[in-house]
DNA sequence: TAGATTGTTAATCGATTAACAATC
DNA sequence: TAGATTGTTAATCGATTAACAATC
């Protein structure tokens, strides 16, 4: 369908447009143009119909984009009727957050294993999954063969682990640890996440004028 | 000291620079020129000189940039010797791992109050402070004069709340609710944060071959 | 049919990369 | 001084915006 690769802008505004298309459905809402998408996203009509189009024609002239249809469409090139399964290591604060607060299914993820090396958690349940011991993560992964691994360790012990999921077959990385993860075969996918320069960005901007005067 | 506005993309990678250079403090790097750097972070050498200087010549020609002294004037950009106040609405499971695993303070930000309007933990602590009642606000607020909020709140309660903290004197959100922000008011900063777009993301990639041969 | 709105090409804008003179 | 590496300008690349013919 594609003829060339999607490039990262356009990807990310993927989850977007999905989440937008969703508010839509639920207001009953049955077509929209790209301008009126446009205004409600902060985008402008060109970019989303250029958007849509590394995909293939999904509109009509004269009359928009059907918006099931559409939401749809970009929900399988998403991928959320996936079931890829996801692993999650450290039980700590915000590993229990993540496994109770983000909707791993409506996502095309299914999570299906938490382990923690702390003895005092291990046995207890989160998310409806008990927490188990690291020693237990070989033959998981050998069992149920998950591809993802969610990261939510300390810094320190990101790269060795990150090498021992990949031997035991993760291929894909949602890194919470507050180290880059960069690994060098093109077929392993990492998504880091940065809570931290997330918030210095945004007290960056709340005293720029301060900066920019200096 | 910067002649115009710095761009997004430069903004957004301060944060990493920042990092980078306290790594290689505790490394007891004391210089690295550009080409070193760009290895390390993946960059490239010419962009890291761009970006640096932005901001003015932190370097010297033929020996590079003394690591100490780069990572302190970029912390001065960034403001983190600054002491913002923070408060954070809803200390369900995120909110909670939000107050009790980020760092606000090596951020120059300080968390000095929590709310939330479920009785049941009202009066509990998280991060060492007490959970308020959403009927403290407005005090709070008064007596204190916080200026950002992080928002960990349901979708539907986002805009309201967000109007509401304006009037009481707030103009940085921090926003984990499943609702893209938009304040008119320029002197308004947002920073949204969706991990549900950044999970689907890694989801898309992982399953990618298959889309683009469709 | 006429009006509206897409799909798509061309023009613009901005960010990244390359190159090199300045200089430590 | 010679070598190294910055600061900065120019060239390239890619993403966004504008324009308009195609068409529902």
């Amino acid at each position: 369908m594609a003829k060339q690769a999607i490039s990262t802008p356009v990807i990310r505004r993927l989850p977007r447009y999905y989440r937008f298309l969703g508010d839509l459905e639920r207001e009953h809402v049955e077509r929209i143009s790209s301008r009126e998408l446009a205004q409600r996203m902060g985008f402008s009509a060109s970019q989303i119909r250029q958007d849509f189009n590394c995909f293939g024609g999904f509109g009509q002239q004269g009359y928009g984009y059907h918006v099931k249809e559409l939401r749809e469409m970009i929900g399988k090139i998403l991928g959320v009727q996936e079931h890829t399964g996801v692993i999650l290591i450290g039980a700590g604060n915000l590993g229990k957050a993540i496994a109770a607060h983000v909707d791993f299914e409506k996502r095309g993820c299914k999570l299906i294993g938490i382990f923690d090396n702390n003895p005092l958690i291990q046995g207890t349940s989160t998310a409806n999954l008990p927490i188990m011991p690291m020693e237990s993560l070989q033959t998981f992964c050998e069992l149920h063969c998950p591809q993802v691994a969610v990261l939510c360790i300390p810094k320190d012990a990101a790269q060795q682990l990150a090498d021992q999921l990949i031997a035991l077959g993760i291929n894909g990385f949602w890194n919470f640890s507050h180290f880059d993860l960069r690994i060098n075969n093109p077929d392993v996918i990492v998504e880091n996440v940065h809570l931290g320069d997330s918030l210095m960005t945004l007290a960056y901007c709340m005293h720029r004028n301060e900066v920019e005067t200096l």
